[in-house]
DNA sequence: TGATTTCTGTAGCACCTGCTACAGGGATTT
DNA sequence: AAATCCCTGTAGCAGGTGCTACAGAAATCA
């Protein structure tokens, strides 16, 4: 039991890296079970068919990436929209989750598609995010504490969007300017 | 001679069609063939490969995007921020150029992980909006004109991805503070 | 010990992938 | 009329897809 169960939580993190690492794309069973160091019938042995392999290894991906930014970027205190913007995008850059970029979009377009387990997860990032957003901006003087988080989560997802297409000097042009208009 | 280049031409337009309503997942030579009405064998016949298959659909869906914005959103006269905003996002959102939005996601993920033709096709598209842009948008006051079209586009992708994962009411949040904030 | 349950490798299924060899029909040229 | 070309269907290749039947090994229970 144990031991069953601790080699389906072992083969979840090896997956989560090869998923990272390539892609939704390259996610078929054999590739999978090669990374996770076993045999594709083994892995439909821990798992009841491939869409959940897919969902828990994704499940799992979107866990580390919410941890490492609650370990970058503390709660408190609360930033400004300026502040917070310059800090988030710096750590989205960074080496940890560079890699979580193609595949955030290869879920939003699956899920633009209605595409199962995409839409799922794609929405609950999200949800996360916006909590995570929210929690740590400073409202603007008067202004309900929730109304900049809107705008602040398209702001990055366009620049992430622009910097995905190989624009990233406009997704830079767009960070100054948010800056400079916010302060 | 002219003939081949009619059913080439023909094919293109049908496949366009398929592709912007099942995606590049379902952009395989059989079923590319079926909804243009011929052979997988005639399609490897008019085009070298399946990657030049791809790259001429995709330029005519692109070209055919472009055109249609033009058509809807004519070049004068020259618009606030809030303006073009408003009307861009409503058009994007029309019956015509909806579909376009998980076929674009799909382009940038694959554009994210370097693929072609992804990468290039996509990193035109994302020219041709830019340039689109700059022209329409009336510089505020002082600036350059073309100081506001990055912040511009990041603002359309970003609310187009979270149209995408599901959160529409994010978007229209985002459209509201922006033009409420550029007045 | 024997019986039963849990695990896992081998082999295979039916189907899809891009692509190609071959052959024949039809039109065009000599 | 003969020879040459352009077109296109048939059949097939080698590889990949998710998934499964079967059987034997290994561990657990009686």
């Amino acid at each position: 039991m144990t031991l069953r169960d601790d080699r389906r939580e072992a083969a979840i993190e090896r997956m989560a890296d090869h998923v990272l690492a390539e892609g939704l794309g390259a996610a078929t069973l054999r590739p999978l079970a090669l990374a996770a160091g076993t045999s594709d019938r083994m892995l439909l042995y821990y798992f009841a068919d491939k869409d959940e392999v897919l969902t828990v290894t994704l499940d799992r991906i979107a866990t580390r990436m919410i941890a490492q930014l609650d370990r970058a970027i503390p709660a408190e205190p609360r930033r400004s929209f300026a502040v917070l913007l310059q800090q988030a995008w710096a750590e989205l850059a960074s080496d940890s989750l560079r890699a979580f970029m193609p595949l955030w979009l290869e879920l939003a377009s699956g899920a633009a598609r209605g595409l199962q387990p995409h839409r799922d997860v794609a929405g609950k990032i999200m949800d996360g995010f916006l909590a995570w957003t929210t929690i740590r901006l400073q409202p603007e003087g008067d202004g309900d504490p929730a109304r900049l988080a809107p705008l602040f989560l398209a702001s990055i997802e366009g620049m992430y969007l622009l910097t995905a297409v190989g624009r990233g000097d406009l997704a830079e042009a767009t960070a100054q300017e948010l800056v400079s208009r916010s302060q």
